[in-house]
DNA sequence: CTGAAAGCGCTAACAC
DNA sequence: GTGTTAGCGCTTTCAG
């Protein structure tokens, strides 16, 4: 299991040419004469011959591998990042190093400084702070971030996420509903650009909103919260959640408290995570493209990397609202 | 964002010393004696230097770098696994290669051939028949399969599947069914397994398993099924399915036919993926323990690596029965 | 403790 | 088309 690999120079012995041709041939480089190409050949299977990509890459400065660091493999928004990261990754011959840095901001930077060196490019979701994040800049590799950071000068994609909850609470408002909580994640840095989306269109009814953290962005931590939100003193006939994981929690704790949903309150989540489809009632969210920002993210980098012209700018996704069950009229 | 970097020769002049020296110095190899250590300290952060783990690896034949190939990232079961596989690599300094076939055997073999060549060793998931898969054993790297598969002579785990469903046919058994269907995913090795298991608690009890295909371990794939298990000529009152995906896709179809749930029949699914319980009814399944088993694959691995002794041999994980709602007694 | 030198397996000019 | 040769950045004997 274990045996010396052969080499580009026992290959080279066994065809009787120089290594130069092997290496050229393995590359399909050139086009070879009709015997040479017959010896190499089978040289190369009688030995069982494979390329050392380490050495290769040490020569040709490329690895032919992307780094992605996400925050957690757990979440099925993640999930499908990675997924569609991976396909274009594929596709274009790249494999993929995985990073989860578990929501662990200490680990962050040295976990993605290790990574860096071992790969072409990277794709990296961060909570970082972007005064705290000038590092990502000194990699010496091509980066995109998967979150907007205007003043790292780095290409980056996200959704508009203050439109995400404005369509939310929009969509809440006509549906009658009158008394909104907002059930966020507070150590995320767009949990501010979604209150104020929400905040924005409620100021238009003349409404306000009654703000809840659940401390991390989970199913559990939306159990948690659930009571705390529901059995206050502003009773909310609608709230909005940080994300799925959170209002799929919330959704199945509002219920053991004895609450009839969606009769006694609207839920939403934002992700449109795949099982949120199967919860009953079935959650109302927003799609965030999750898959195609994977998709995109790589894109782009194999682009650097190809040395095309890449904006340096910011791509922004339009976010989709998915009605499903968890909201309802309210008479 | 592309600067070369310095080089271990960069610092060895730096520093007024050999490039030996830089090199045991980052080894942590030896002692040195202070005016050295100090002179090797400053020029290694005056000049940013980062030794390069390619040119380590190509001398050592060690990356440092574990490969983990899986069916299917989007699939929960597997989330866990690597979850579990990346913490304890993280733990020993190991990161990981993920691959993700995608469930395309044909893909598959290359996929992984090529993975093997960047790391150290790797972790297997596949659907490949035992006959046909002799090939990871000569990948000449240490191998650990997330499978049973004892002719190829490879450590590997797995639970017991035989006794997952025998436990679930069991438990529906003491709940009063006597109508048993089960929804099946035919390409998966164990799906016979499985299969057998319910089998025989059934026919302890005189009774018959109604086999049904879903031809994917998926979500879609569980709801398109359920009409010709429901509405075909043996409507079953419980149905065990192959995994909880399928059955998180059965229940929501089996309502939107009009069927009550669990009243007109339960449903069983096996994985204990997290969203089975946020589903309503919440999913009663079987646990196989999936982040324990990305852990311990892992760890036998890693232990390969070291040279530990490692019983060449298959480890079999229990699986424990969650009971909740989607199973209830029959009056 | 420290240094000199010989490569690891391969690619990339440059000759022939 | 094919061969020669000089390294890539680092580790590893083996002397001193």
């Amino acid at each position: 299991m274990k045996k010396a690999s052969p080499t580009i120079r026992d290959v080279a012995a066994a065809a009787g040419v120089s290594v130069a041709t092997v290496s050229k041939f393995i590359n399909g480089a050139q086009r070879f004469s009709a015997p040479v190409e017959a010896k190499l050949r089978a040289a190369i299977d009688s030995l069982g011959y494979r390329s050392n990509p380490l050495a290769r890459s040490m020569i040709t400065g490329r690895t032919r591998t992307i780094g992605l660091a996400i925050l957690d493999i757990s979440n099925p928004h993640f999930t499908n990042v990675v997924k569609g990261a991976n396909r274009i990754a594929l596709r274009h011959d790249y494999t993929l190093l995985l990073v989860d840095t578990e929501e662990n901001q200490a680990r962050e930077r040295t976990l993605i400084e290790a990574l860096a060196q071992r790969v072409d490019g990277l794709i990296v979701s961060s909570r970082m702070p972007e005064e705290s994040s000038q590092w990502m800049t000194e990699l010496r590799k091509p980066v995109v971030l998967m979150r907007r950071a205007d003043s790292l000068g780095l290409p980056s994609l996200g959704i508009d996420n203050h439109l995400t909850t404005y369509m939310l609470a929009r969509h809440l408002l006509n549906q009658g509903h009158r008394r909104f909580a907002y059930l966020g994640f507070g150590q995320a840095r767009l949990n501010e650009e979604r209150i104020e989306g929400a905040r924005q269109c409620l100021a238009e009814a003349g409404l306000t909103l009654d703000v809840h953290d659940a401390h991390a962005p989970t199913a559990e931590a939306g159990e948690r919260s659930c009571s705390a939100v529901m059995l206050g003193p502003n009773q909310p006939d609608a709230v909005i959640c940080y994300n799925d994981l959170i209002a799929l929690g919330f959704m199945k704790e509002a219920t053991s408290l004895g609450f009839k949903l969606p009769r006694d309150v609207s839920v939403t989540g934002i992700d449109n995570v795949p099982y949120g489809e199967y919860a009953s009632p079935a959650l109302t969210t927003v799609d965030i493209q999750s898959e195609k920002m994977g998709e995109t993210a790589m894109l782009r980098l194999i682009d650097a990397l190809a040395g095309k012209r890449d904006a340096v700018g910011h791509v922004t996704f339009e976010p989709r609202l998915i009605v499903r069950d968890s909201t309802m009229h309210r008479g």
